[in-house]
DNA sequence: ATCGCCTATCGTAGATGAACGATGAAAGGA
DNA sequence: TCCTTTCATCGTTCATCTACGATAGGCGAT
């Protein structure tokens, strides 16, 4: 996404207006974050215990901790889970409205 | 995904069974084929037009035709766009069915 | 047959992702 | 206070993505 050029030409018909879709970037960002087995299952997961330790999560993957705990920090950035401190221990659970928006986006495809 | 561990531990009451989920690669494939910002712009204007010659889509995007060229061969590859050749030309279009699984997997979250 | 257009592929460079082990920081218990 | 547990971050390595220009191949027109 480097190439910023003024172009004049047209698609077809219709004016060029698919320069900078805001939505496109929101799109695969909310897509790419979830585009990986890994995130996928840790998705699920908390989609289906409504909330889950992170040991509990690194404990269901075949991952290292430092790895599932990256996975997590692309999640929480992309809004999709949010973690908060329990003690020593984290607890993340999925965020309802970011999920909807994902599920929204590619429904209005 | 390289360690492939088979661990015994559990996470908190049900069983381990969180280890090669097919779907999740399957989703997490198609979600990454979309999770690109040019990918996004040119399913969706596929998706408006049923149907686009390749040079149309090259000047919808401020891409070199051969980067647009790999993303769509990325996007062919997902099984979301499919390409036909017509004469010098190749015409793409949605593959509905694909699109529609993608559908089914984000709305089924 | 040759030329020009359209598209795919090759080769390359830089940036980013994915995985790991090791280390660091915070909180609670001994 | 010190230790243990828990999690995040750092640093590294290897692979892949993304972007480009250059090139090759196919097809229609001259």
């Amino acid at each position: 996404m480097a190439k910023q050029l003024a172009k004049t030409k047209r698609c077809d018909s219709a004016p060029v207006k698919l320069k900078a879709d805001p939505t496109a970037d929101e799109f695969a960002k909310l897509t790419w974050a979830i585009a990986h087995p890994a995130r996928v299952q840790i998705v699920r997961l908390l989609i289906g215990r409504e909330a889950c330790v992170c040991g509990e999560i690194v404990d269901c993957l075949p991952l290292a901790q430092s790895t599932v705990s990256q996975h997590l920090k692309i999640l929480k950035e992309s809004g999709l889970i949010q973690g908060e401190v329990d003690g020593p221990k984290v607890c993340y659970c999925i965020n309802h409205d970011q999920l909807k928006r994902l599920k929204t986006l590619v429904a209005d495809l």
